[in-house]
Formats: structure tokens, C-alpha cells, sequence
DNA sequence: TTGTGACGCTTTGAATGCAAAACCGTGCCC
DNA sequence: GGGCACGGTTTTGCATTCAAAGCGTCACAA
């Protein structure tokens, strides 16, 4: 699972490294995106540079104006509440079918995960890095059993969104507590073969994500 | 509306222009798609082709396989039924917003396309083609008076499915009647700023297009 | 002072060239 | 007869190159 394959293309290397130095907010907002210091960064040519900021676009992680070059997305407020109120729609559907199709060795990992996030404290860079990456990979794994192509791709058009915004989650203790609840209890309503619980637990998850973000955003 | 405007780059032109083919049924599914004999095609060279490939990978038109080369997305039956149950979750969250925001402009395109509809029947390629692209430009319209780029974009991501697919659909006067009739009411249904009839009338539509689709498809 | 246009630099977009991987047909060996 | 190796051909992936569009600067005139 840590293993990471070595991706076959160097375009393929690029928009993954890309991607993540975007998420992980190491480029500013609205930051234009200039191909020649990007292939050089990344020791390729412009090229798969190019066809890496198509892809991130397609994702919505990066605007593209025709001959005046990439910038990275910039997000308002109501972008990110816009994107949770689609994930709202999404992932519960996502989580239902997992609920008909997860695998026991899926749930082993979902269970590890809850438990890891457990077992980890505190408000360190370091600490809410692991809770956010953790965080990543159950939702991550709740998709991918869905096994819907399509609503794989339709969230991942809706994709992530900078960490740096929902740093502010996990710093929250309170938040932090009710989003491992939401967790147990997804497992929970996919152990118990319950698409419906695991449908509205996984809404209410996230519904409650977009308004600890806003409620969030509005006090800082 | 229909004045194209002359794309600015060579790329997105392709992309457009495949795009269309891809949609039009033009290559079949599981076809290899060469850059080479697309760059001659579209005269330009592979680059920009290569571009597009990326482009339209990422709205599930394209399959690309690394070193293997694109190939037309092929479309089983789950597919169809999969992408449908995602359109029915997005849809009419577009169409619950679009009820809220809708102007008189939108709303009086939406009902000359209706109208259009009413007066153009019968069952010969053409008249089959136009219906295809009225009622494509219908939710189209509703997509975007839903002001969610996200949403657009998701909804993007679920992408168009070869037209061949649908126009069994409009062969058919039942489903037609009832298309139509889905639409008149959805635009009652913004007319009189309803969200909640827009989202449930929208959900029927899609739900029961589904329906016919899986129906059209057994039976042949 | 402010608007405007010419000039040069930067950056994008597209074509081309080249190395490596994949594909394909043939013949060989078991 | 079936599998397998091997060489030529095709095709991809990437680097490089070149043309053209954007952008800033500065001079000059209203």
C-alpha cells in the first residue's frame, strides 16, 4: 500500500508530483503556473509539464487560460462550500455501495485507519499531517469500493482542495472527535451491510465537514 | 448561441472537434485512437492531439493506457446504468439551484426548446439528431443556471455517452412523450421557483431515462 | 499628468526530431 | 501442432526548436 509504483510516464510522474505540491498549498492561490520553472523542477521538458496542467485542470485544481498561460485554482468560500455540497451528494452514494461490495480486508483497513487516527494526538504540524492523510485514504477507500468508475471520476473532478484549508479541522478537537464517530460508525453500517445507514452517516459527515470549514473560514 | 467562436488554440479545437466524433459514434468503442492519423485529420500535429487525448480522458470519453496508446471508452451496460445513477444525484441538486436562480432569458430558451421539440417529429435520422441536440442544450442550460462550476464539472466528468446509445430513446414515442413532458413541468417547475418539484421532476426524468435505456438495450 | 504606441523580453503553443517501448510476422525448436 | 525467440516496423513519449502572442517599459505627445 506504501509501496509506490513507479509511475511508467513521465507525464504521469509529473501531474502526481504536481498535484500533491499543490494540495499540500505550496503554491499560493491564483499562482501562475510557468511551465519552464515547473519542467525544471520536475527534470523533464515542457511537455509532459504541458499535459500535466491539462489533467490538473480536468480536475479543477488548476485554470488554464488560452496564451496566457496555468494558474492554480484559486477558491472562494462559496467554491468550498459548493464542493462539499456536491461531495455531499456523492460520497453517500459512494459509501451505500460500499456498503453492498466492501471486502473484509477493506474494512481491516478501514478499522486500522480509524485506530490509527486514534491513537494519534495532538495539534503538531506533523500530527495533523497523519490525520489528514489518514483522513484522505478512508474516504479514498470507501470510494474506491464503491466500484463506480464514474463516481470515482466525478469526485475526483470535484477534487481536493488545498490542505491548508481543512488544516483548520483537525486542529479542532471537538471537530476531530465527531469526524473519528462518523468514521466508526461508517465501518459500522458497512459491516452491517446497511447501504442506507452508511448513506446517511457518511451525509451527515460531510455536512457537518462544510460547516465546521465555513464556520471556519468566517472566524480567521 | 450559435455563432462558434474560432477556439483559440489548436488544442482545445481538437479536443472539441474529437470530442464531437467520439460523441457522434464516429470511432467505435475500443477503438485504438493513433495521434498520428488524428493529427493528419484534424491537421495539426501530434502534440495538440496528444493534449486532447488528456483532455478527454479526463471526462471518461478516453481510455489511456501509458505506453499503450488511447483507445475509445467503451461503455458496458453497468457503465450506462452507473453513469445514469450519478446524473440522477447531480441533476437535480443543478436543477433544485437553477430553480433559484433561473432568469427570463433561461427560461424562455427553455421553453422554445420545448417547443421545438412539440413541432419537429417524426422518426428519420435528422429529426432524431435535432431532438438529441435540444434536449442535450436543455440540460445544458439548467446545468449552468445552477451557477455551480463545481457541478458543471462534475456532471462533465460523468461526460456524454455516444449518441448512438440514445437514440433508441428517441425513436421511441413513449419516452419521447414523456421527455417532453418531464421538461414542460421542470419548466413549470423554475417558473414558479420551486426547487424542491425542480429537484423531483429533474430525478424522474433522469431515473426513468435509465429505465428506458436499460430496456432499449436488453431488447436488442 | 496621463494616455498611447513602439520596442524588446518572456512565455505560450505547435511542429519536428529522436530514443525507447510495443507490436507483429516469421521461423525455429521442442 | 504449439510455444517461443527474434528482427523489422510502428507508435508512443519526450526533448528540442521555432513562431507568435502577451506583457512590461519607456519615450513622446496631448
Amino acid at each position: 500500500m506504501s509501496a509506490t509504483t513507479p509511475s511508467p510516464t513521465s507525464s504521469l510522474r509529473v501531474s502526481e508530483e504536481l498535484r500533491e505540491a499543490i494540495l499540500s498549498g505550496e503554491f499560493e492561490p491564483g499562482e501562475r503556473l510557468r511551465t519552464v520553472s515547473l519542467a525544471k523542477r520536475f527534470g523533464s521538458s515542457r511537455t509532459p509539464v504541458r499535459e500535466a496542467l491539462v489533467q490538473l485542470e480536468g480536475e479543477g485544481l488548476v485554470d488554464i487560460e488560452p496564451r496566457r498561460g496555468a494558474l492554480v485554482r484559486a477558491f472562494a468560500t462559496a467554491d468550498l462550500v459548493d464542493l462539499y455540497e456536491i461531495r455531499a451528494l456523492l460520497e453517500p452514494e459512494a459509501a451505500s455501495r460500499a456498503a453492498l461490495r466492501a471486502s473484509d480486508a477493506l474494512l481491516d483497513r478501514l478499522r486500522a485507519l480509524v485506530a490509527l487516527s486514534d491513537a494519534r494526538s495532538g495539534r503538531t504540524r506533523s500530527a495533523i499531517d497523519d490525520q489528514i492523510a489518514w483522513n484522505e485514504e478512508f474516504h479514498a477507500l470507501v470510494i474506491e469500493a464503491s466500484a463506480s468508475p464514474r463516481l470515482a471520476s466525478a469526485l475526483r473532478a470535484t477534487a481536493g482542495i488545498p490542505r491548508a484549508f481543512r488544516t483548520a479541522f483537525w486542529r479542532d478537537d471537538e471537530h476531530r472527535a465527531f469526524s473519528q464517530m462518523c468514521h466508526r460508525e461508517l465501518v459500522s453500517a458497512l459491516e452491517a451491510r446497511s447501504p442506507d445507514r452508511a448513506s446517511a452517516v457518511m451525509r451527515m459527515h460531510i455536512l457537518r465537514a462544510k460547516d465546521s470549514l465555513v464556520e471556519g473560514l468566517n472566524g480567521r
